[in-house]
DNA sequence: GGACTTCGTGACCAATTGGTCAAGAAGTAG
DNA sequence: CTACTTCTTGACCAATTGGTCACGAAGTCC
């Protein structure tokens, strides 16, 4: 945590953007079709400072998911905790996996979404910075969910955490389709009826 | 379409047993993961066979999604269709996701979930093998809603396609969620939640 | 100024990647 | 048996993979 110090030739690059541009090349083409030569390309660095900086690819990887959390995560989880009802919280959230999906442009979709497929189950330590993440969104999940007028289902805390996991499965299952290419209307009558389980009693 | 003919040199491997060892390995790691090499062990095979059965690796993995349809999904949709109440059904449906993760030596998930993530978007012709994947299980779905009790929701043919879709959404939810580490108790509880949706009016 | 430390660069590395091909083996058709 | 066709095998290929390292440049500290 030494600011200062610093001494002998100072780093010419600014290692937030550079890492900004690592996160975007994996999260962007996953882990293994991401080369060294890809990461070069996108930061504009030479091989020798990036593994000076952040270490070999594996590291460079988690680091690209932390920052995730801290860019995305971070984001939606305030998306969540403010502005409108809870239910428009909720279409909001699940709107997002739709809007960043078939929509054209850009279809890298959920970051932590696609590291749960290709990586969490053969990278412990990416198995870990994702489940942080999920977590991170279920408790919000969870809050939002017990701001509904209360309901038999969700009268105990149990009640809301399992309608907090379900909305968590349309978020990634809505992801999945609309990595898979399902048009967006399709999508959105997904999510029209999710939330109709919302209201009802 | 022609059975006999065959001149020349029989071939002394089976082609089937062959293309499901390719599956089992893409399946296992994806694409981009699995090496020529990889699919040489699983096979038994040497290279030169491989391609000039199945042609080169992009072909296998097309063919593999294919037989992945025929064998999983066409399993899927027939357990759908029969054994036990609509919502035993979707049951059954969501329950197999659940199965297929956490529990410990198939992580595999979903072959069809995987190709959406890193392979769909990237690949059109594994884009529409998985669309006919989806569609096929969609259209199940739908028909399961529809056997339901009639309610206001789904009275129109739409309502019960939203409904379908917003099934499917859990379940690929479900598949990611597996894949992340997250416990199966969790896993059940977002299915509860999720098969509530379809019991009230 | 000099001593020291860090950074940037390009050359270099072994290993692996996906893919091809010639030659011999093993069949079938007449 | 001969002619022909197909299959199997292993050697071979260029390109790319992730990763290292020595050396000169560029700073800081005294």
């Amino acid at each position: 945590m030494r600011e200062p110090a610093a001494m002998g030739r100072p780093r010419e690059f600014d290692e937030a953007t550079a890492l900004t541009a690592i996160m975007d090349a994996f999260w962007a083409k996953g882990f293994d079709a991401t080369s060294l030569s890809d990461l070069v390309a996108a930061t504009g660095l030479k091989k020798g400072s990036l593994y000076a900086a952040f270490g070999d690819k594996r590291a460079m990887y988690h680091q690209a998911l932390a920052l995730y959390d801290r860019l995305w995560i971070d984001g939606t989880v305030r998306g969540l905790t403010a502005g409108g009802s809870p239910t428009a919280r909720i279409d909001r959230f699940l709107q997002s996996a739709i809007d960043g999906a078939a929509g054209r442009g850009d279809d890298r979709g959920c970051f932590i979404c696609n590291a749960s497929i290709d990586q969490a189950p053969i990278d412990p330590a990416a198995e870990r910075l994702v489940q942080a993440s999920l977590d991170r969104l279920e408790t919000a999940l969870a809050d939002v969910v017990s701001a509904l007028p209360v309901t038999a289902e969700r009268a105990s805390a149990e009640g809301a955490r399992q309608q907090a996991r379900h909305m968590m499965a349309v978020y990634f299952g809505l992801r999945v389709l609309g990595k898979a290419g399902v048009r967006p209307e399709a999508l959105d009558g997904a999510k029209r009826a999710a939330l109709r389980t919302l209201v009802g009693g």
